[in-house]
DNA sequence: TTAGGGTTAG
């Protein structure tokens, strides 16, 4: 007797499988149906598990445990007769639970399985790697090694299971020893290319270099690397583990390639800001024959918005809609994200429209494009419509919304999202918490950033970054240093570029010429951290400020091509905060040199250059100067500053003659300033933060 | 079993 699905329900037949009608077998694969009470009383578990089968492949997780309970309470009929569970539904139940995270579902049948008499059943180890990747899915790790270790003889297959569900969990750590352990103590075990896919994929979320390259050489020995997942793997791993000379040796080195070698190559070449290379591999890829999938047009995208490509990303775009891979959300975002950084916001804002699912990641996309592109008032608007919709924040988009408001420098902006990110609890994420440090920094407002900075408990570079950043754009670089000196001796924390960027700024601005030197010397020498452009810049305006110029001269001939155009705009702008006729040479020189560079396509170096000239009487390099700026439609962003008076904003354009208007503001802030002493205002409700944008 | 969207400090 069989039983099938079939149109209207489910029904018996004497008649085999192979006889059944066509059309009957279409019928069978429809929508599934409710079991009838009658017909189910006769089912062998073979056709139970007919059943539970078809629901889990449809992705039913529900349904297959709906019906797997039906099975348990003998279908539901008369002669309640329920068949006993085999090995295959078990492990088609258990995917189910695992699926559904129900651990306690998960549990029962795991007791049920230990409660059974059959030795074989108990022993048999395709349930037990269904019941490992039960528990891991529900996140009970201790229940998954614990199946492992009931194990008389577990197989690798098991072994495997248990390192995949700890690193899935992000729990590499234990993935590792957890391998070392069974290594060491299972003799009889060794590791196939999928435990070894578990394993560098474990070791590449922790970054451990030297454990990723004892696998590839285990994998070399074994003879494994012609298992394309693995030897996939392994390039992963150089790619995140950043080295670069590996990835590029490997790659060539695979014999055999798949669209994910690609992309994986493609991705660490557009994080590395190797955009030229990138688009070259997508070149090369699709010559191959090879077609370009969500994952790798994401990678080009990336590499366009890194180099602001914006005719490359257009190209890009043509194919995406053509692969119709637009649908996808991740690849629609990226797409914002290369047309934000492309400063195309109207582009990026179509993309958006055109979305028909947007999630925290895309919302998050727009609120930092507009921040990037100097719109921090669009900015907040989309993120208040994002919550209108329903749409939750996370860490990453408050730690955007953080940094556009900082654009503002409005305090009590700043205090709200404090108190709203005091709620939500993301006061606990590191980056979070950079973020509003350098928010309040920027708002004039240090001692409260201070508070945040002492709040925070285990601090990172980048948050002690952030404060020794916030000390010196509030003019005190006596604090930087010193508590540049506290990371040093009291924390664990690396600093970093941005945190010698920081205190090299701190000092310039503040004319420390000795401490500025050595904090130059010492980053490299002590701290291994290379000078970049900024950090040679920062030195050359610090000497140049202080009238050393001939040693800023020796700095930049001493530097890295590539920091050249960094350290002669700064060598510009220094020699022409400087009087006299040598400044003036330098300057020219500066300004020539960046022509030369290509560095001079805005007008940005030419302005100080024409002051230079002027207050040296020089008319005749005046007038060739204001050539060269008119000849190339050259144009400087203009400068401007608000003021916050009462909720409102009022903007002034730098350099600003109309005096009234700020005379004006000075007076409704001195009213305001009178009316809060009588009325007891607190600081919070301060209307005088003030802030200069340029 | 392998790649993948928006992260923070100047």
């Amino acid at each position: 007797m069989y039983v099938y699905e079939g149109f209207g329900g489910l029904y018996r037949s004497r008649l085999g499988p192979r006889l059944l009608h066509e059309t009957e077998r279409r019928r069978r694969t429809a929508a599934a149906v409710e079991l009838p009470a009658s017909a189910t009383k006769l089912c062998l578990a073979v056709q139970w598990n007919a059943l539970l089968r078809r629901r889990c492949r449809a992705g039913q997780w529900a349904e297959t445990l709906a019906l797997f309970r039906r099975m348990a309470a003998g279908g539901g009929g008369r002669r309640r007769r329920s068949p006993e569970p085999d090995r295959f539904t078990l492990s088609i139940v258990l995917k189910a639970c695992g699926e559904l995270c129900n651990l306690r579902e998960g549990r029962s049948l795991h007791g049920y399985l230990l409660r059974r008499p059959q030795e074989e059943l108990r022993r048999d180890l395709f349930v037990g790697a269904a019941l490992v990747e039960m528990y891991s899915r529900c996140g009970e790790m201790g229940g998954a090694a614990a199946v492992f270790n009931a194990y008389p003889s577990p197989d690798v297959a098991l072994w495997t299971a248990v390192i995949s569900g700890y690193q899935k969990k992000s729990m590499a750590e234990e993935a590792v020893s957890f391998f070392s352990l069974v290594l060491r103590e299972k003799k009889h075990l060794n590791p196939n290319p999928r435990t070894l896919v578990s394993l560098i994929a474990a070791v590449t979320q922790i970054g451990a270099p030297l454990a990723g390259k004892s696998a590839h050489c285990y994998s070399l020995r074994r003879a494994f690397l012609s298992d394309l997942p693995l030897s996939n793997s392994v390039l992963n791993m150089y790619s995140k583990l950043g080295n670069a000379d590996y990835v590029v040796r490997f790659f060539a080195a695979m014999a055999g390639k798949d669209v994910i070698s690609w992309s994986c190559v493609l991705g660490f070449y557009a994080r590395h800001g190797r955009t030229a290379a990138a688009l070259e591999l997508y070149q090369r890829m699709t010559a191959a024959g090879f077609r370009p999938n969500s994952v790798t047009v994401i990678g080009a995208l990336q590499a366009c918005a890194a180099a602001a490509e914006l005719p490359e990303g257009r190209k890009l775009h043509g194919e995406i809609l053509r692969r119709g891979l637009e649908l996808q959300a991740a690849v629609a975002t990226a797409l914002i994200d290369m047309y934000m950084k492309c400063s195309c916001s109207g582009e990026a804002e179509l993309v958006f429209s055109g979305m028909p699912t947007r999630d925290v990641v895309t919302w998050s996309a727009m609120v930092g494009g507009y921040s990037q592109s100097g719109l921090p008032d669009m900015a907040m608007e989309v993120f208040r419509r994002m919550m209108m919709e329903g749409t939750k924040p996370d860490a990453v988009a408050m730690a955007k919304l953080l940094s556009s408001c900082s654009q503002s420098g409005l305090l009590r902006q700043a205090l709200c999202l404090h108190g709203f990110l005091l709620r939500r609890g993301f006061h606990r994420r590191r980056f979070v918490v950079a973020a509003l440090i350098d928010l309040y920094s920027k708002c004039g407002a240090v001692e409260l950033a201070v508070g945040v900075f002492t709040a925070m408990r285990e601090k990172d570079a980048v948050v002690w970054s952030a404060m020794i950043a916030g000390f010196g754009i509030n003019g005190l670089p006596g604090d930087a240093l010193r508590l540049f000196r506290e990371m040093i001796r009291s924390s664990a924390a690396v600093p970093g570029g941005a945190t010698f960027a920081s205190l090299l700024s701190a000092c310039s601005h503040s004319g420390l010429l000795r401490e500025g030197k050595e904090i130059f010397e010492e980053m490299e020498v002590i701290h291994g951290v290379a000078p970049a452009g900024e950090h040679v810049a920062a030195m050359v305006d610090l000497l140049g400020r202080a009238g050393e110029l001939p040693e800023a001269l020796k700095l930049i001939a001493a530097a890295r091509q590539s920091h050249f155009s960094h350290a002669w705009a700064a060598l510009l702008a220094a020699a022409c905060r400087i009087d006299g006729g040598a400044a003036a040479e330098v300057g020219e020189l500066a300004a020539r040199k960046l022509s030369e560079l290509g560095a001079d396509d805005m007008a940005g170096p030419y302005l100080p250059l024409l002051q230079v000239f002027a207050a040296n009487g020089r008319w005749e390099q005046v007038g060739m100067v204001r050539k060269t700026v008119e000849d190339r439609l050259l144009r400087k962003i203009p400068g401007r500053s608000s003021i916050e008076v009462a909720g409102g904003i009022h903007w002034f354009a730098a350099g600003d003659q109309n005096h009234q208007e700020i005379e004006r503001t000075q007076l409704i802030l001195r009213g305001l300033g009178a009316a809060m002493k009588e009325g007891g205002g607190s600081v919070f409700d301060d209307a005088a933060s003030f802030h200069c944008v340029d």
